[in-house]
DNA sequence: ATTATCTATAGATCTATAGATAATGC
DNA sequence: ATTATCTATAGATCTATAGATAATGC
């Protein structure tokens, strides 16, 4: 009849949903380990068992990112997007301003010098940029309607998402983020209702 | 035949000199007033002489950033920019990596809640999706080659900027920060060698 | 025996204030 | 008299470690 004790694979998701939730709300350097541990329910030194510090903790948060954005046949895949795909994730994703939060915070701590986090996103632009042209290369072909090619098109596409986030972000009711991103996309050459 | 004692004038200036600096190596969070004043060669408690408090220090940053990318006729002029200096600033900026990484560090911070400098940014990402709407304007009309009007390219020539700036910082081999703007402004229907 | 969690605390920071001292400007 | 700067320090944090205690699993 007890509520089941929570094992301690429940008590470590526990303890990363509350540090996605610090990290939205005050960075990462402003992230205490203090308040994800209360967030989650036990004191700083519990959650020290369950990572050995402060840096393993945001490994896992960008892991669990890594699994959360390839999972389901996703971008790193070689299955890849379709670009459909891509403006319904962008719609998707209006909807969870915390996590688009978490990762804008944390991109935009990863450039400071030695960031922690600086490697992650460096090699995981690197995958995007490649799995960008990948997905416009399946669309288009080797010549995209608009002239480009896909791997000059991928660094703008890609921009294109990150920067809207910040806009967005910032002024929710100014920024109509997935109805700016298919102007993109038209715009690159996809033809809106197929 | 002494070097010039140094007025206030100039000490307030190496201080926010200190604190572009700390702030791009650091963040704002992970920037301490100790770091700023030894790097501007006093110390900390010399440095709250001069700004009453950390917060005081980052609207002088901000307000620093205002006068630097608004200053001889810049973006909030009214004058405003021709969009072939557009693409020569983003040409500048890809020899300032330190200027570009502060505001890029701030402008990441900034989405978190109750960042000093979020109210700032709102602004500023307003003014310049008006700016930028506006010089659309005045180069192409009310409608662009590529078929959308300034007031829907604005956000994305916005978020292009942007975006690109971050990729840019995390890996600049892999990056054409001005290559990838030009190819946009030819997506939005510029003609390249006018 | 192992796992999870706690209390206690060391050792570094951080921001900010108080008040002394020195230099400058009237 | 005002301005610039310093020493000293209060009062909060922060990360991490040490070691005790309780609960679980063989």
């Amino acid at each position: 009849m007890t509520a089941a004790r929570p094992r301690s694979e429940e008590r470590r998701e526990a303890i990363l949903r509350a540090a996605f939730e610090v990290i939205a709300e005050r960075g990462y350097r402003g992230a205490s380990l203090a308040a994800v541990a209360e967030r989650a329910g036990l004191t700083q030194q519990g959650l020290l068992h369950h990572f050995p510090g402060k840096e393993a903790l945001l490994v896992a948060v960008l892991e669990e990112r890594d699994r959360w954005d390839t999972g389901g046949g996703g971008a790193s895949g070689r299955s890849g997007w379709r670009l459909d795909l891509l403006a319904t994730l962008v719609e998707y994703n209006a909807m969870r301003p915390g996590m688009v939060q978490t990762f804008s915070a944390l991109l935009g701590e990863s450039v400071t010098d030695s960031h922690p986090a600086r490697a992650f996103f460096v090699r995981r632009y690197t995958a995007v940029r490649a799995d960008m042209a990948e997905l416009l290369r399946t669309e288009f072909g080797e010549r995209l309607p608009c002239g480009l090619t896909p791997e000059r098109a991928a660094p703008l596409l890609t921009a294109v998402l990150d920067g809207l986030q910040y806009q967005w972000l910032l002024d929710p009711e100014s920024v109509d983020m997935a109805a700016a991103f298919r102007d993109f996309m038209v715009l690159v050459g996809w033809e809106e209702v197929k």
